[in-house]
DNA sequence: TAGGCCATCTGGTCCT
DNA sequence: AGGACCAGATGGCCTA
């Protein structure tokens, strides 16, 4: 549990619409802001959960630092584009042996892959395609 | 100390 | 009516 708004608890907001009101409705109305509250978190709660499931099925920098949510889901999108393509490529090529599927996996493992990482394209659209572009570049293989 | 990242609260909208 | 989802606001923590 990280921080929370100094300014508000639990307790909900206390605007004068909600002064206004019956005891009864003022309770009630408190009641379930508390609820949504607890909803959201819980919520976001799985989010955060999958967003971790992500990490650990992505390529990573290192083991050192984390990757942030926007970085998770921008290793994804290139990541898959990279296997997608892979298997593209193992259609066009009829049928390859497993030798050459072996040695296409390998250069999207982890520990190859976080060359690919790069934030100096303007767009991501770019961003993804030169980095596919130069994984493959790299490791051309003829079957 | 500024900037990035994040958790939480909140009100609005849509759906059941 | 109530829950799910979303985006904006806010403030805390961390790092360069």
């Amino acid at each position: 549990m990280k921080s929370r708004r100094a300014s508000c608890t639990d307790s909900g907001s206390e605007s004068s619409e909600l002064d206004s009101r019956s005891p009864e409705k003022y309770e009630t109305a408190t009641r379930r802001r508390m609820a949504a509250n607890a909803r959201e978190r819980k919520r976001m709660q799985g989010l955060n959960t999958a967003f971790d499931l992500l990490r650990k099925v992505v390529p990573q920098w290192g083991q050192d630092k984390k990757l942030s949510k926007y970085e998770t889901l921008q290793m994804a999108l290139s990541y898959i584009m990279a296997l997608n393509r892979i298997l593209t490529d193992a259609r066009r090529h009829n049928a390859p042996s497993r030798q050459w599927l072996d040695l296409q996996f390998d250069v999207v493992q982890p520990e190859s892959y976080s060359c690919l990482m790069r934030y100096d394209h303007p767009t991501e659209q770019e961003y993804v395609h030169s980095s596919l572009s130069y994984q493959y570049d790299g490791h051309q293989v003829h079957a």
